[in-house]
DNA sequence: TTTATTTACGCAATCGTTCCCGGAAAAATC
DNA sequence: GATTTTTCCGGGAACGATTGCGTAAATAAA
């Protein structure tokens, strides 16, 4: 009943011939003579013949195969991301392993052991807003497993990197609601331990700084879950509504948390932008029919896949240790509605 | 440089013993004495042993990997299902890998290939909308292999099916704008050889009969490509506004589709509920957010997912071929703004 | 003490593929 | 015609793990 797939040994013993002519004719071609090779490859196509992946990552001690992992695919911009990742991974041969984290070190630690023993050539992580304790990805790293780190990267660990300008997006965003004229801009970030959350609240402080606005440090408020958690979103905007001077906008720092600060402010019968100005980074297609349609940070989402995976290609097909890292920035766009 | 992982054999050499005994002490254990297994064990556990999945795969011609076929993870639908898939998966030491069709027949029939030729262990998959020619998938399906149809059945294939109750969710959306006091409701909906399409529209027409309303089949626009071209839904918007008796209210049937035609309608500076009412199926968390908060039809996406997938499992780790299949039917809510 | 049984382990085949090595036949060279 | 070179192909090991079979030693039964 099972469908058994044709191998070599078959097609050899159809023809007369041994396993290793026929091995040879379907690759070498020019130890073969012309007429075996024809027979061989016409045998090859009438029994639809493929070759064995798993025998071939048996002998080849590589499988083929990449892994990411992302907090979560229902994510937009991970979903994008993943599409850049697929684009170049599945044209280079690459099979994509997808794992989500869920926001959770736990559960990233355990789908990183089991990615690794599942023989993956090379991984693309955007760490979770939860990992704080680095030892499972250094300890792969150390092996000279593959890394290639995006949007969320880890500086300690010495490999290629790809993440966007969030310093001067965080900048831009943050002067645009200056130049709508906001004054006290609260911020609404990610897990502290996570470079983007570093780099946006820097880029914050850098806008505020520059027109000459300083604001007490409890104006930034960090969610530890990164939004996952919607209550952890609300509690946040409440305690900003719940300042002594009360901010009059908000930046969130990611797509979760942009489209979270939505739902809260929509919940405390805010107006946006009226009783509270609101810009954020999101790559949701959505934004521009929400009913508050607000300025957006946009990450090339595609590209960041794209030129993460190129790069981690390289790591995997790289013949000799590579020492040389790249780290690779893109640019973000403010995205206004019209 | 490059990480050697420890093989049996490195147990085996460092212990003086043979292969088959160090493999025995790891698995079997009872034809091996204490003392040898526990000298085993503890080596094992000191050189960080896992066995080489790849060898196993090889060796018990089976992967332990079921493959999953979207259109698109970054649809809200298809991404909570995949989380409902990997929660089942994962439990059981599934491996889940993902591929989309992008909603093209030709990506889908390659990466049907492609999901075949790395040998997984079985398939879930929600058809594209463009896919009318069904010979790749009962192919595969003669040749024993296990395939599950979740959301986008093909009933042509006899195996196990998961879906909603599309015609009720259709029929209950329906109504719902009838209550409302629309009288000539316009359906978009997505290709039509898709089972999705006929069970929605049927239940559609249903409601209107019910409700004594006859419209003229022009009010039923297909889109072949789901949505997945913008201007595919926009145009079919387009054509329902030209209509000679134009239609009061629009019932779309799917995730893009809903969202598109709110995108065509804000476009076409049409109010919704009052110039056009509006509903459809969806779900997205974003709907709520939106600046028209129209009723939606919500599919239980993640248990479709988990349901899914232990069936598939179920068929994979069958000892005989199974003739007898399910066809899983879950119910849709309707979900109104608050 | 002899025979039968168990215990504890090794040998070798197997999965599908590649590739090194060796060798016969054909072709080219002298 | 004899030698060298080329062409073309087969044998067999290897990748890492499992497993049926064989067998020596230890133990039990006679």
């Amino acid at each position: 009943m099972k469908y058994k797939a044709a191998t070599i040994k078959d097609i050899a013993q159809a023809l007369g011939l041994s396993t290793s002519t026929v091995s040879r004719a379907l690759r070498d071609s020019h130890e073969i003579s012309a007429a075996t090779r024809q027979l061989v490859l016409d045998h090859a196509a009438q029994l639809n013949y493929h070759p064995n992946p798993i025998a071939l990552s048996l002998k080849e001690k590589k499988s083929r195969s990449i892994g990411v992992i992302v907090s979560e695919i229902a994510n937009s911009f991970f979903s994008q991301t993943i599409n850049g990742i697929e684009s170049v991974a599945n044209e280079k041969g690459y099979t994509v392993i997808i794992s989500q984290s869920h926001e959770s070190f736990e559960k990233e630690v355990s789908t990183l052991q089991y990615l690794a023993s599942r023989s993956i050539d090379g991984l693309l992580i955007s760490v979770s807003s939860a990992t704080k304790d680095l030892a499972p990805l250094k300890a792969l790293h150390q092996y000279g497993f593959p890394i290639v780190f995006f949007d969320r990267i880890v500086e300690e660990i010495a490999t290629h990197q790809v993440r966007v300008d969030n310093f001067q997006g965080a900048y831009n965003a943050t002067t645009h609601l200056l130049q709508q004229g906001y004054q006290r801009i609260g911020c609404i970030t990610n897990s502290a331990h996570l470079s983007i959350t570093r780099e946006r609240v820097a880029g914050y402080v850098a806008a505020l700084d520059k027109a000459g606005i300083r604001l007490p440090a409890s104006l930034i408020k960090y969610c530890f879950h990164g939004g996952m958690l919607q209550e952890e979103v609300a509690d946040a905007v409440q305690e900003l509504l719940q300042e002594k001077k009360r901010p009059d906008a908000i930046f969130a720092t990611s797509d979760k948390l942009t489209t979270g600060c939505i739902r809260a402010l929509k919940k405390a019968k805010l107006a946006i932008p009226e009783d509270m100005g609101l810009t954020g980074f999101s790559n949701s297609d959505l934004i521009e029919l929400l009913y508050a349609p607000i300025t957006v940070v946009r990450q090339p989402a595609f590209e960041m896949g794209q030129v993460a995976t190129e790069l981690l290609l390289q790591l995997i097909e790289s013949k000799r240790p590579v020492k040389d890292f790249e780290t690779k920035v893109l640019q973000t766009s403010l995205i206004t509605p019209p």
